[in-house]
RNA sequence: GGGCGCAUAGCUCAGUCGGGAUGAGCGCUUGCUUCACACGCAAGAGGUCACAGGUUCGAGCCCUGUUGCGCCCACCA
């Protein structure tokens, strides 16, 4: 005898042991397999900066019910996890929590600093890999990766040393993007740009000669006490005379040309452009082009250099003000405009960038971004939703060189040294123990380490063994899909792109499935500021993962934002509990049927033969939808199938066999609840893992674990237009008296007579079979099958249902002028719909250019709808009478 | 300055190939302590698919434009 289930899902209890056992059984664990075909997807790495969010919920639970659905289709699935160092955004955090003991990352040193950062690590990288079983992800732990692991590392440097020997990876100094709060540059793709109300000030600087003025405009004029030109279009007729003039730079006493340059442009301020090399990425352009000097002014704390003059140390803020009242009290203030523009901020800190010179590690774009838009034009890797495709390619068409050194402490050191003696410049993967050219081992390595993106860039092969031959790599590579949010196109999915093309060459996954961003119920972003996050596993702890993850996912599309509320978890887990319920009821009256009992091609009746063909038709609409990546049209058609059809029409109508004596129909039924049962709970596992594990395990199966279970394939004998199309229009007759009995208030208790008029003798015979369909469902004590035209009750109320009338003979509650009142508008109903149908077939061009399928659907329609017209007509009429 | 997304029931959102919007959940109304489930059952109400044109036999869906909201990219000082 079989264990029920017990009388409510506990989600902490059943999640912890079936875990355990997927994990003790090794169903996560690939292993390349010729025998089967690969399908890999490689986690996102979490950054270990802090705890998962809800956003990472989402992020893998959309991961689990894919490799899930592949694994018990028969793939060899791997889900290779792992964790990011996040190099800039775990340096903060740890500063952060430095400062609250009063200490700066300089009194710890850096080794002693690095140390609290794999501390750090230790920490959070464990409380990530242990959120990620909570939810339920099924990755391969015994592969689990760190970007900062040895592996990891040594490809990191292998890659460096290939992009430096091709010539790709190369330092100079050049306008970068400098964050005075973390100290360190970063690259253009982590300057987030705001417009910002701001002005413009319009400066005049007298010519030398003393001719005049020349007057500029700039929104920073702070930035003038380094200035080292001021350039004019050539062409600019107003500006003819003065090229080549010296200026007098006020405030500095410094004089500088007026140079010539295409740059500028005529119509906008004054036409005239005042240039500071050392803090403007135009400027410096043009002092590339006219070889101008850089007066550096601003300092790395962001504080006024001793080139500034008087201005020293002051804040570059406050030093805008000073020099702005200095220039208005020398008479070089011309005006002040309000005027708005972009300032770039850092993505991590948010603290405003300063364009700075700084001599830095770059790495060459354009020979890399070729081939990665190439490959995507090619369709080998494709973008879901296609929409990403150009916001894509216009990335990588207008890329600039990448910036990859940082200077900080966290994160792979560049794989650089420098000769002490003869100044050699040594790029190596293994650390070198003498300079290559003078063998001098007096060797300094480069003290800054990569950007944190330069090693996730390899993530899809270096987890796998890159640079070695692995067979892992070799067989589960490429991946098969990267899942991701969109918010990261630029960061790393871009970058694993064309890093893999290079180093691979091929692309790193087949296609990138880019969703949305969990927002909260007013459609904000989550933020610990706002406290308006929801915390993934405090949803766990009170409703369970697969609640979780269902309210996560279900009515979400790809690409597209989500909001996040209480009742979108309230939804999931009532569904979770009636499944739960379904299943107890199912298991009850099973007692201890056995798999081997299970018949489900004997002794069938039209409900059976219904819920087979529809169980059938779902699995294939879910797996579809699984592949083509609408995982809400996949829950929702679950949803749907289990509540509304398994539940409130299978198993009810169940209940006649099950609590009557006929032996064969009850171990008809029993076979069929079970059988339908069992399959759904593999359609949904993907979805749910744990409580379709758990019901699964106490249902007759097959198998040692629903997770390692084959996808339920689909079987034309279960499809059954027939059955489906007839047991529609019982449904429909059901509920047409349901309708009725509700409308005149009887008791749901109370049980009625019927009377049913069949139109032909096949809808007879399926009312006969369906009898007892109606004395279950619609309460009827006494129900009586005619023929259309048979004698009728002679008080009752009736409803027309396709092919049928329903005559309800309710004594002592019908008022005839009341029901033909309600009959009336129900032929109004019918009359707009004959009308309708009408209206398109009389249209010759709807009946000779539509799809004769549709047309036949049209006039099958049509002639439904006549046939209940009149009959409803001919009911009027007759009561009338 | 470019580009993208969204606009469908009171709210939050689905809607695959262009073929009656029986759309979903929540909320609302009316009945139900019916032997799996009140986290439930049954019956209902509720839509000019943002607006204006166009293509088509047929448009929520395709094309053009407009409005509102949101996002991304961007070296006009």
């Amino acid at each position: 005898m079989k264990e029920n289930l017990a009388t409510v899902y506990d989600p902490k209890a059943v999640e912890a042991k079936w875990y355990q056992h997927w994990v003790d059984q090794k169903y996560f664990h690939a292993e390349p397999n010729s025998e089967k075909e690969p399908y890999t997807i490689v986690i996102p790495p979490p950054n270990i900066t802090s705890a998962l969010h809800i956003g990472h919920g989402m992020d893998n639970a959309i991961q689990d019910i894919l490799i899930r659905t592949k694994r018990m289709q028969g793939y060899e699935a791997l889900w290779m996890p792992g964790t990011d160092h996040a190099s800039i955004a775990t340096q903060v955090k740890i500063e952060e929590a430095l400062a609250k003991e009063g200490i700066s990352k300089h009194d710890l040193g850096r080794e002693k600093f690095l140390e609290r950062a794999w501390e750090w690590k230790e920490q959070y990288g464990g409380t990530i890999i242990n959120q990620l079983k909570k939810i339920g992800c099924s990755c391969d732990w015994d592969r689990t990766r760190f970007t900062m692991d040895e592996g990891l590392s040594r490809a990191v440097r292998e890659a460096f040393a290939r992009l430096f020997n091709k010539g790709l990876i190369y330092r100079g100094s050049y306008i970068t993007n400098w964050c005075p709060s973390c100290q360190t540059v970063i690259s253009d793709d982590e300057v987030e740009h705001e417009e910002k109300d701001s002005h413009i000030w319009h400066l005049r600087y007298p010519l030398k000669d003393g001719s005049g003025f020349i007057e500029v405009a700039t929104t920073r004029p702070e930035t003038m006490l380094g200035d080292t030109a001021v350039a004019v279009h050539p062409e600019d007729a107003r500006y003819q005379g003065m090229i080549g003039k010296q200026v007098l730079l006020p405030l500095m006493d410094r004089e500088i040309p007026i140079v010539a340059d295409d740059y500028v442009d005529p119509a906008f301020g004054t036409g005239a452009v005042k240039v500071t090399p050392a803090h403007d990425p135009n400027d410096f352009e043009i002092g590339l082009r006219h070889k101008l000097d850089h007066v550096k002014v601003i300092g790395k704390d962001g504080k006024m250099t001793q080139e500034a003059g008087k201005y020293e140390s002051m804040d570059r803020y406050d030093a805008r003000k000073a020099v702005v009242r200095d220039l208005d009290s020398g008479g070089y203030l011309v005006k002040i405009d309000p005027h708005k523009h972009a300032v770039g901020h850092c993505y991590r800190c948010h603290n405003v960038i300063e364009p700075m010179v700084s001599l830095q590690w770059f790495v060459k774009m354009t020979p890399l971004a070729e081939p990665a838009v190439d490959a995507v034009k090619r369709g080998e890797t494709k973008l879901v939703p296609d929409r990403f495709t150009k916001i894509y390619y216009h990335w990588m068409e207008n890329v600039h060189d990448w910036c990859i050194s940082r200077q900080l402490w966290w994160g792979h050191r560049i794989p650089v040294w420098y000769c002490q003696d003869c100044g050699e410049t040594i790029v190596a993967s293994d650390d070198p123990t003498q300079c290559s050219k003078c063998s001098s081992a007096n060797l300094k390595q480069d003290e800054d380490v990569l950007d944190t993106w330069f090693s996730s860039a390899l993530w899809p092969f270096s987890t796998l063994g890159w640079p070695d031959k692995t067979p892992e790599l070799s067989y589960f590579f490429p991946t098969n899909v990267l899942v991701t949010a969109y918010d990261i196109l630029f960061f790393w999915v871009a970058k694993m792109i064309f890093s893999s093309l290079e180093f691979m060459g091929e692309v790193p996954f087949k296609d990138v499935l880019l969703h949305g961003l969990v927002r909260d119920a007013e459609g904000r972003k989550m933020s610990k500021s706002l406290g308006n996050g929801i915390d993934p596993l405090e949803v766990i702890d009170q409703y369970g993962a697969d609640v979780l993850r269902w309210s996560l996912i279900s009515g979400t599309t790809m690409g597209n934002d989500s909001r996040y509320y209480p009742e979108k978890i309230e939804a999931a887990r009532n569904f979770a509990n009636k499944i739960w319920n379904a299943s107890r009821y199912v298991l009850m009256n099973l007692g201890d049927f056995s798999y081997e009992e299970i018949d489900v091609e004997n002794n069938l009746e039209l409900a059976d033969r219904w819920i087979l063909s529809r169980v059938n038709q779902v699995s294939a609409e879910v797996l579809g939808f699984i592949d083509s990546y609408n995982f809400g049209e996949a829950m929702r058609t679950l949803y749907d199938f289990m509540w509304s059809e398994y539940c409130d029409w299978f198993i009810e109508i169940s209940k006649g066999r099950l609590y009557g004596e006929d032996e064969a129909a009850k171990h008809t039924a029993k076979s069929v609840l079970a059988y339908v049962l069992e399959k759904t709970l593999r359609l949904l596992h993907p979805f749910m893992p744990f409580i379709t594990e758990e019901i699964w395990q106490h249902l007759p199966h097959q198998g040692s674990s629903i997770m390692i279970a084959p996808w339920p394939a689909v079987e034309d004998r279960f499809a059954n237009q027939h059955a489906e199309r007839a047991m529609a229009m019982v449904m429909d007759a059901i509920k047409a008296v349901r309708n009725i009995r509700a409308e005149l208030s009887v008791a749901p208790s109370k049980k009625v007579e019927c009377t049913l008029h069949a139109a032909t003798s096949e809808v007879k015979e399926l009312l006969t079979q369906a009898a007892a369909y109606f004395t279950k469902l619609a309460g009827i004590s006494e129900l009586s099958i005619g023929m259309t035209g048979d004698q009728k009750p002679a008080k009752a109320m009736t409803a027309v249902v396709s092919g049928a009338e329903i005559y309800l003979p309710l004594a002592g509650l019908i008022d005839i002028d009341q029901e033909i009142e309600r009959l009336k508008k129900e032929l109004k109903v019918l009359q707009s719909e004959v009308d309708r149908g009408e209206k398109k077939l009389n249209n010759p061009g709807f009946v000779n250019k539509a799809p004769e399928q549709v047309v036949a659907q049209e006039r099958e329609k049509l002639e439904d709808w006549k046939q209940k017209q009149e009959r409803v007509s001919a009911r009027i009429a007759e009561l009338q009478a």
